[in-house]
DNA sequence: TTAATCAGTTGTATAATAAGACTTATCTTA
DNA sequence: TAAGATAAGTCTTATTATACAACTGATTAA
């Protein structure tokens, strides 16, 4: 995109935070693809059709922030593999809600491609939504943002 | 950030699709913003420190893709507001997945600055987490990808 | 052993952002 | 009501990230 001097890590805004890490215009996909069983960088260029040399630098900047990391291959080839860590990972929940989001307000022609599901069952698994404690949805309208209480130490 | 001529809007994947209209750099913190009660230009533009031009550009985007739209203000000032239609509310459980990353995995050394709560009840949210039908909440290893099945047209 | 593939690196061109000066319309206040 | 301040942009220039293509050395396949 552009000159991206500014930079969002020092907001003290979560969000922000994330998206320093995350934010770039190529980083969610590659993020996506390692969810769905990328691990070599000709299956990230081929399936995204990124610039190489974009791609080792996003590469290195999610390893960097440890959210990939390089192992050697499972199937002992010499090729390091690229994988997600448990902080990558993590991230699933905001890959389902952009995913949830764009079957609703971003539709294509053809319809969804792919769709999260329950592996144990095989069911579609519930909207990614506010809830109370107890389970309950909450409206849109219904979550408020305030500032952060101070949370105990233990 | 550069070249942004690669557009992700052709992409079947209804993650990319969102990232074409939401992902580029600041949009998604203009987004939040505006979640957090910012309407007018200078309110976004003191919050976040971006340039004029790039604020300019990013807001007419939002407006483009029926994010964001430009209504008459409130108070009766002659300056336009820039309010979130409900296409843009509802990338709140977005917001909601990447504030709770980044309080786990980008902490401030000062703590978190915002936390959303249940205005009915004033009571914390549990967490943006992949479900089951029952509310019941999946390990992410649980959580599968698959073709997406052709669903009922009525 | 030769050719093809892989994972990059290195240029060059282009497009998006940053920064700041400038403009016009609106608002405040004395 | 007139003058100054503020709001919401626009325009220009400089910087930087990305795209694209060619090239390189290591690994793999035939």
């Amino acid at each position: 995109m552009g000159m991206k001097s500014k930079s969002f890590s020092d907001m003290q805004c979560s969000i922000a935070r994330t998206l320093e890490l995350v934010g770039s215009w190529w980083s969610l996909l590659i993020i996506r693809d390692a969810m769905m069983g990328a691990r070599r960088f000709k299956h990230f260029e081929s399936s995204l059709g990124i610039a190489k040399n974009t791609l080792t630098n996003r590469l290195n900047e999610l390893i960097e922030s440890g959210i990939l990391q390089k192992v050697s291959a499972e199937d002992g080839s010499a090729y390091d593999e690229y994988r997600l860590t448990l902080k990558g990972r993590e991230l699933g929940p905001v890959m389902i809600a952009l995913s949830q989001w764009g079957d609703k307000w971003a539709v294509h022609p053809e319809g969804p491609r792919f769709e999260f599901f329950d592996q144990k069952t095989g069911h579609d698994l519930s909207a990614v939504w506010p809830r109370r404690e107890n389970g309950e949805a909450l409206q849109l309208g219904e979550v408020g943002v305030r500032p952060a209480r101070a949370k105990p130490i233990v």
